[in-house]
DNA sequence: CTGAAAGCGCTTACAG
DNA sequence: CTGAAAGCGCTTACAG
């Protein structure tokens, strides 16, 4: 016993009289040692109080222990359930989670990234598909088993957990302009860097110019995905001279703080402006009136997205991209008009 | 470069034209490298993408490199912030978080712990103050440093970044009184194994006491921190003949359960029935009505518990217990009769 | 079923 | 300011 009083695989060794050799055998593959030499071991660890170095174990073999996930914030329940989802598969397969955030900023994406992989992280999680040259150059070369969450992407090389922000918004609009909604606009997430927010300005866009000669997209607005800031935006649309009859709003969390300000404002939703989301968060139901939104499946694609990783990881073959469908949920404060 | 491809500090140093030594030097005291050093191998280690291996560093050398923090659940907003702003605490000072969930189970919270270790946190977040003896026993026998947050006692051994429930709750009710309200009902987070939930129940308690002449407990209901259970209590509670007055809610996510279990069932807050929640949530101050509520300083808690944790890894002896104080948000759903 | 020995990638006195 | 070398605790072919 060296220095520090901890107990070694040597002193086990020593006190079972059998190799080190052995006695890992018997930490890794019991049935590979026989019988009566395991109680000596196993007696041998009691006594010790024995616990593996990590650090040993991680120099002597490759086994991944840990996966990391740089998610753009912790902040709002937006990827509260899909994470929570996510570590409990990984939970149940005995490796920890790495977690950190970075802000929605790409440097601070790539030094996590490397701040990871230095802590032990044998694979990634990393939100949305959209990341400069530097940073795909990097995973490349480290050559990393890592999956895209909210995203997908089609034909594309990678591996994806995830969803099409532009299909969803698209669908969404088309109801709204069914419901006869002409003169739309849009609260979105901030764009560059992000591929979710962007591919939701797309979708909605995409809509809008399948029907040009009726319906036009009033205004377009990006902002950070905060209450406040989406009653900012809201502010600035409600004072156009040529005001939208709806707003649909980059995520839940923005069309919150629309309907919230609407309401401080004394505008009435949905019969003086129709306002939708994206997400389904539990705010969506609770607010009044309830939002129509995007329902997307987090918890399922959090799983999901533990097992690719994790197939990715003991190079599986059966690894493969999963692409979830999300659900337009209609309640109040869409209504039909004209 | 050796069978993985994955470069090794050898690769930089043989790269760069110094030996390991001194690229070790580097990356952990930059000012003991000169200065045309540093640049080369900074180069060196860009071109060939290094990222240092942690089992080697942790083997060679003792220091904390990570921390665990084991939070109940990650779904809903509840622990977010708290969350975010003690990784981006870490991250600032190069420390990985490890994170996982215990689902509200003791049992499973020992096992998360454990398995953190195993994983190399060099010191852990704990949420609450009540745990088995088993666990408290193995937390003392590994003489491991951690912060037990979201919780306060006083006079007691271990250290904490956390605010007093017990007190909160019973500032809350003691304004609920002064409103005049008499028939007081509680739908309250499930209190065994969990002594926020617990602590917020004695408070109400505790200020009802002091008015034992005129104002009572009408009832108290236990439940799940959700909506929907939420909504199902308050429905429990408005069937009952002798109706509350008042519900004050264990957390705002019960309270928004019970204010659009309202509204489907026709029943007006705060005309007919007021409500309470706790933890001021964004949701809170969306819902209709806008929600009375605690406010509790997440960001800031979870900030100084990393500051708490980092010295007592480094044995700094000024490390020392911080209370947060919480405030009263008075806004729509509560209001004065009588 | 077991052991001797090489090696994993890093840090750190020790010398210079 | 820099390098040679020992050593951290484990795993794993390779022999037997």
């Amino acid at each position: 016993m060296k220095k520090r009083g901890i107990p070694t695989l040597e002193d086990v060794a020593l006190s079972s009289n059998v190799s080190t050799a052995t006695v890992s055998r018997y930490l890794n593959n019991p049935e590979k040692v026989a019988k009566s030499t395991r109680s000596q071991i196993q007696k041998a660890i009691q006594k010790l109080g024995y616990t593996p170095n990590l650090g040993g174990r991680m120099l002597a073999s490759n086994k991944v222990r840990m996966v990391g996930a740089i998610i753009p914030t912790m902040a709002n329940a937006m990827f509260s359930n899909g994470i929570q989802a996510f570590q409990e598969e990984l939970s149940r397969n005995d490796i920890t989670l790495l977690i950190s955030s970075s802000g929605y900023d790409p440097k601070q994406e790539l030094q996590q990234m490397q701040s990871l992989l230095a802590s032990g992280a044998g694979g990634l999680l990393l939100i949305g598909n959209e990341r400069p040259k530097k940073t795909l150059k990097f995973l490349n070369q480290r050559n990393l088993p890592y999956v895209v969450t909210w995203a997908y992407k089609d034909g594309v090389e990678g591996f994806y957990a995830g969803f099409n922000n532009r299909q969803a918004a698209f669908d969404l609009a088309k109801i709204v302009i069914e419901y006869g909604h002409t003169k739309i606009a849009m609260i979105a997430g901030i764009s560059e860097n992000n591929d979710r927010a962007g591919g939701r300005i797309e979708g909605v866009k995409d809509a809008i110019a399948e029907h040009s000669d009726s319906v036009r997209l009033v205004d377009l607005i990006e902002t950070k995905y905060r209450m406040e800031t989406g009653g900012n935006a809201f502010d600035a649309l409600m004072s156009r001279v040529d005001k939208p009859s709806v707003i649909m709003c980059g995520n839940d969390v923005l069309a919150a703080g629309v309907i919230m300000r609407a309401r401080q404002r004394g505008i009435r939703v949905p019969e003086d402006v129709s306002v939708t989301g994206f997400d389904d968060l539990n705010i969506a139901s609770a607010l009044t009136p309830s939002l129509t939104t995007v329902r997307v499946p987090h918890f399922a694609m959090g799983r999901a997205a533990a097992k690719l990783l994790l197939k990715l990881i003991r190079k599986d073959d059966t690894a493969k991209s999963i692409e979830f469908s999300t659900e337009i949920i209609l309640r109040d404060s869409l209504r039909r008009i004209g």
